[in-house]
DNA sequence: TCTAGAAGTGAAACGTGTTCCTATTATGTC
DNA sequence: GACATAATAGGAACACGTTTCACTTCTAGA
């Protein structure tokens, strides 16, 4: 680290920043996961990290990019598990919409976390840039792969069409964690919507 | 009105009540044109529209509230001043297009307005779904009839195109209003997943 | 080992959404 | 017109994100 900059979450520190900056993220999810958006409170995400305020600020420079960074974490673990299973399905359609139930499934089965991280995502603005792009970029491939599995080769019309059902799914998934539709609505909806797109 | 319930947004209060309300609406579409949604301060609105805090608190429950509201106000005169032009355009995508140029464009020339009430509509729940599905309903019509001009018929494919098509705008106003992505990348990505969708 | 600068601590303080309370003013009923 | 009740004013107070600052501890290089 040099000058007074923050610690950057793409920079190599110390072992000890690691750690803490590991230790934040464990403390943010642990939170979100008990009680959702509202329950990620930066004094309480600094106690239970076992830092100060102060540091807490130093590592994330708001609660957005806090949670942001949470959710990149999260997602690229559950796109790791995600890639090492076949996934069933005989036609392009098929497949993602199994994707998209597990993984809308497993979303489900913590709301208060999906609350937090959904409504991080939408309240990130440009200086959180780069952590939402690499979430986009999972949440493509993962489609991609689910329409083409076993291939590389993916085209500008695919890249779209996992754009368009990534929109869909967050919107979805924003009318659940909002209480404005139950999660048999919002599967049914993003099924019709694939259906519609990959016909 | 009757006991200590606060003046809901359906029931009709005496003309006081009523210019109070349109006031405070006015006031919250003044300031959020001129500064976004942070400049949406609630003692700022109450300042304003000359009412105290309190008063303000009692009319709209939260500053989601009021917005989600405002919102819906703006939305409703927009969509019935478009209402009476003729589309133009040789097939659905294109008329569809059309509309959402047309809109979006209307959108990004307040671009804190925009802002403003983006954010409130995503950050809406349960409690104002009432309001949000009358947007969602305007959304609806206004893309349908840009889709079959002239009829009434609509199927329930069509309203499913509808909501997709409504996902993806809301997405893309998203990304655009948190300043990560260009007016133009908006339009682009707005007309590709139509004519994905409609193709 | 010594030392300068970076990193961390602890706590106070500020801004804005929200709540609460008391005094004052409208409003509708007899 | 007098009264009961609802509505409003005015403002204090609280919660939480964020900033700031003085002080202490760690760390890397001479």
């Amino acid at each position: 680290m040099s000058s007074t900059n923050a610690v950057a979450s793409d920079e190599i520190g110390s072992n000890a920043q690691r750690e803490r900056r590991e230790r934040i993220l464990d403390a943010t999810i642990a939170l979100a996961s008990k009680g959702g958006f509202d329950a990620v409170q930066m004094r309480a995400v600094a106690e239970q990290a076992d830092v100060a305020l102060g540091t807490l600020y130093r590592y994330f420079p708001s609660k957005i990019h806090l949670l942001v960074t949470a959710l990149a974490r999260e997602f690229e673990r559950a796109e790791s598990t995600l890639a090492t299973r076949t996934i069933s399905g005989d036609t392009p359609a098929d497949r993602v919409i199994s994707v998209l139930r597990r993984t809308t499934r497993g979303l489900q089965g913590d709301p208060h976390l999906t609350d937090a991280l959904t409504r991080a995502f939408m309240f990130a603005d440009k200086s959180a840039a780069q952590e939402i792009h690499a979430v986009g970029m999972l949440l493509t491939r993962m489609l991609t792969r689910a329409m083409h599995p076993g291939t590389d080769e993916v085209s500008d019309d695919d890249i779209a069409i996992a754009r368009v059902i990534g929109d869909v799914w967050l919107s979805a998934l924003v009318a659940w964690v909002t209480g404005r539709s139950t999660a048999e609505e919002t599967a049914a909806h993003m099924e019709r919507a694939v259906r519609l797109i990959l016909r």
